[in-house]
DNA sequence: ATGGTCGGCAACCGA
């Protein structure tokens, strides 16, 4: 068996949070860790750490200030695709293939972060929202039947900034009219899914009858006992890789970490062989 | 009902 251990998670800042990368890849080792918000633009990523620690293969794709996503691997990166949703000048989309020099069959790592969308859940009144939805439904064109996105073997990871479920956050009835959870959000990113055939990896092995979350905000005094968390951060497997996942977890031991992200990692491990 | 905190980067924007 050849197993792939892939791990997405939104930094907030790749280089004041370099540390606790490091941290991360030593103790739980995965193969692949898709960061979004690394807020770096591509001179000044920091790719000595990541090759000190035995991740040598790098993609990434950011800009000054905001936004950016990059890809970090222990196996060669067989190409990597970057792609500017909407148009707006944003880094927000990176994709990477591997094989391992051959030893599986390529599977491609799709790593997405969506626009928050900002505070008012109105297509008219707040041009964030529209955006919101207008890179949603540009995914699903990518990832329908004939589309350019589409391939056999791919999972898709990364911040969506959408809790679709009841229990993906912490009081759906309070949060039916907040930016993540609204029922127009909902519904676009079911369209996504279904349009694509995704699988929801982390729902599959962590029912939906349980809450589970992967950020809190800073805005919490005690973010663990007052728990009022939501889960935007997702791992999703075509149909021939569902089926091969384990291993499936929020680390939310991170979020305790120093000077943490507001996200915690996500965790998900395949049989690619 | 409201405000609460971060990071980047140099006044606020985005989250």
């Amino acid at each position: 068996m050849i197993s792939l251990k892939i791990v997405t998670w939104n930094i907030n800042s790749v280089r004041l949070r370099i540390g606790l990368v490091a941290k991360f890849l030593a103790e739980f080792k995965p193969d692949i860790l898709c960061l979004q918000e690394t807020k770096c633009p591509n001179d000044k990523f920091p790719e000595e750490p990541f090759k000190a620690l035995g991740y040598g293969h790098i993609a990434f794709f950011g800009q000054k200030g905001y936004h950016g996503v990059a890809t970090v691997s222990r196996i060669p990166i067989d190409s990597q695709n970057r792609r500017d949703f909407c148009n707006k000048g944003d880094a927000r989309y990176l994709a990477t293939t591997f094989s391992s020099e051959g030893a599986f069959a390529p599977v491609t790592v799709h790593n997405f972060y969506v626009p928050a969308g900002g505070d008012v859940p109105d297509v008219n009144a707040n041009p964030k929202f529209a955006h919101k939805l207008e890179f949603i439904d540009e995914m699903t064109r990518c990832f329908s039947a004939g589309g350019d996105l589409a391939t056999e073997r791919q999972v898709l990871v990364g911040d969506l900034n959408i809790a679709p479920h009841q229990n993906d956050v912490w009081s759906h009835k309070q949060l039916l009219k907040v930016v993540s959870h609204t029922p127009v959000e909902v519904e676009r990113l079911g369209k996504l899914q279904a349009a694509g055939r995704w699988h929801d990896v982390v729902r599959t092995h962590i029912p939906t009858d349980t809450k589970l979350f992967t950020w809190w905000s800073y805005r919490s005094r005690d973010w663990r006992s007052s728990n009022r968390g939501r889960r935007l951060d997702h791992i999703w497997a075509s149909a021939a890789l569902e089926g091969r996942s384990s291993n499936v977890r929020v680390i939310d031991a991170v979020r305790d970490w120093e000077r943490p992200s507001d996200h915690a990692p996500v965790l998900a491990e395949f049989d690619v062989s």
